[in-house]
RNA sequence: GGCCCCUUCGUCUAGCGGUCUAGGACGUAGCCCUCUCAAGGCUAAGACACGGGUUCGAUUCCCGUAGGGGUCACCA
């Protein structure tokens, strides 16, 4: 039996629920529930410029679409809160103030303008932008504007462990003297993530490979505090086509983006999982629970992935055919106005004769629309088979019309097998007889097999259909006989 | 630019010293199936970044080089 594990999610409310997020967050999910313990979500709203309101919300709201449960946050009580580290503001100036009185941190009153010039000279003369430790010595009066800063020793290295990649060594010469504590006494992320992590009793720390070069701070921090340092595996970033760090600007970054368009959570979550993990056996379709059994953290992958949409999608796909007509009928119409507005039976019928066509749930709209229309407006060209005459088509069109009117009831077999023998009596192929009658009756080259539509859709419906087609090729109150074409 | 991380088909990956004439998946191309489109089946093209070591033997271990990425904020 192993240890039970603490971890943690904290996302910044700045904006849209991040696929990065989700991504991390299922790492966390899966160590914690193969493990057992708790997965704590804490919202790091420590820049009250870039907050955003509705932002806290949206994210717990899309994480928890995909299935990523926490045990603990702002809408989950537990033991270690608050959740929000706007609430927590009190227990970091007492963290601050512990390391000042430790020498571990001091405060300093430099200027914006003074930061400015410093980094610009030191960029002039090419050396490390970095803050020149004017207030190293200095003693900054507690109640005039300041902010705090970790005091990083001038020499020698820092080491820590990431459970995926071993030790890493940074020289301390490359690690500024930190901002801890902000002009209006927020935490920045450094402080207040490892303050809370302790606090909270997290054990293990898996977040964006975009920390590692923090880790210095931290580590100081854990040691100028005493606290024992959690185990940290940094995920390697997810990436745009163009390998750079996954962006808005180059792929759609919102969870919310992905809901919204017909992605299935169950595949987005598959598709993650693949991003950083890999099951072997060539095994790339999987469950959840598949996930967290097979998991391990220290098998994370290192190497950054590339995002792909286009494998994405055929997962979606993967996943829209596996799901049972009920269901999927009802996700459709969460995202689909017209699917809300169809009776529920009909869409349930149709969904069978779909979901293997759709990719995303948003293409049943332009699949499916001939369903829910009143009249089919088809192009005269298009219902005139290629080497095929105006009046022989009205003449199969009306034989066709007929041979619905005499169907006591419309059943795929039935109806197929008179259409054929039709199509047999006056020589048309299969093909040419369905795509014209696809033409009529839903106005489109491309739909779900016409058979069972016409069948979903009823035998006044189809005749009215056929009857406008034949209208389109000529005039009605002259019929034409059915004519061998050659 | 300094520092740090990463490096197998276009993309996601399997491979943990001999099983590799390198396997799978997406995508692409062709064929089959077929009422359209899909789905499905079959086939094809397609990769160990480079150079040194270590070793009887390197895709696999080590070191360089190159390339990519991240980071250098009172943002996270």
């Amino acid at each position: 039996m192993v240890d039970p594990v603490v971890v943690r999610a904290a996302p910044s409310p700045t904006g849209d629920p991040h696929v990065g997020t989700a991504y991390v967050c299922l790492f966390n999910y899966a160590l914690r529930t193969k493990r057992g313990g708790r997965f704590i979500l804490r919202i790091d709203d420590t820049d009250r410029t870039r907050y955003n309101a509705d932002s806290e919300r949206k994210i717990i709201e899309e994480l928890a679409w995909l299935g990523l449960t926490f045990d603990e946050g702002p809408e989950t009580a537990g033991a270690d809160g608050p959740y929000r580290q706007s609430e927590r503001t009190a227990i970091y100036r007492e963290a601050v103030q512990t390391l000042i009185d430790s020498g571990a941190a001091y405060r300093c009153d430099c200027t914006k303008e003074r930061l400015d010039e410093v980094r610009a000279a030191q960029r002039a003369r090419k050396e490390q932008p970095r803050y020149d430790g004017h207030c190293r010595e200095r003693s900054v009066a507690p109640d005039a504007p300041h902010v705090v800063r970790l005091k990083v020793p001038r020499d020698g290295e820092t080491s820590f462990l990431d459970g995926l990649r071993g030790t890493i060594t940074i020289a301390n010469s490359t690690v500024d003297d930190q901002v801890l504590l902000k002009t209006d006494q927020h935490p920045t992320y450094h402080l207040a993530t490892v303050v809370d992590d302790h606090a909270m009793g997290v054990t293990h720390i898996l977040r964006a490979e975009e920390w590692i070069n923090s880790m210095p701070k931290h580590v100081l921090l854990y040691k100028a505090f005493g606290w024992d340092i959690p185990q940290h595996f940094h995920l390697p970033l997810l990436r745009n086509p163009d390998r750079s760090k996954i962006s808005k600007r180059k792929n759609p970054t919102s969870i919310t983006w992905y809901r919204e368009n017909g992605f299935l959570p169950e595949a987005l979550l598959n598709f993650l999982a693949l991003m950083g993990f890999s099951l072997g056996d060539d095994q790339e379709e999987f469950t959840l629970d598949e996930f967290v059994a097979a998991f391990e953290p220290d098998a994370i992958k290192t190497s950054a992935p590339v995002f792909d949409l286009t494998k994405l999608e055929w997962l979606n796909g993967v996943y829209i055919r596996k799901t049972p007509a009920p269901v999927l009928a009802a996700k459709l119409v969460a995202i689909s106005p017209m699917a809300a507005a169809a009776d529920r039976t009909l869409l349930e019928a149709i969904v069978p004769l779909i979901a293997e066509r759709m990719k995303r749930l948003t293409e049943f709209e332009d699949l499916c629309d001939f369903f829910f229309v009143d009249k089919i407006e088809p192009r005269y060209d298009d219902l005139i088979p290629k080497k095929r005459t105006e009046t022989n088509t009205a003449a199969v069109l009306r034989a066709a019309r007929d041979v619905v009117a005499n169907s006591e009831t419309l059943t795929p077999e039935t109806l197929e097998a008179s259409l054929r023998a039709l199509g047999e009596e006056v020589s048309w192929k299969p093909r040419e007889l369905f795509m014209s009658v696809r033409f009529a009756i839903s106005g489109k080259k491309v739909t779900p097999p016409i058979i069972e539509s016409m069948c979903l859709l009823g035998k006044a419906e189809c005749i009215e259909r056929l009857d406008d087609a034949i209208d389109v090729l000529g005039d009605p109150e002259n019929p034409i006989l059915a004519a061998p074409s050659s």
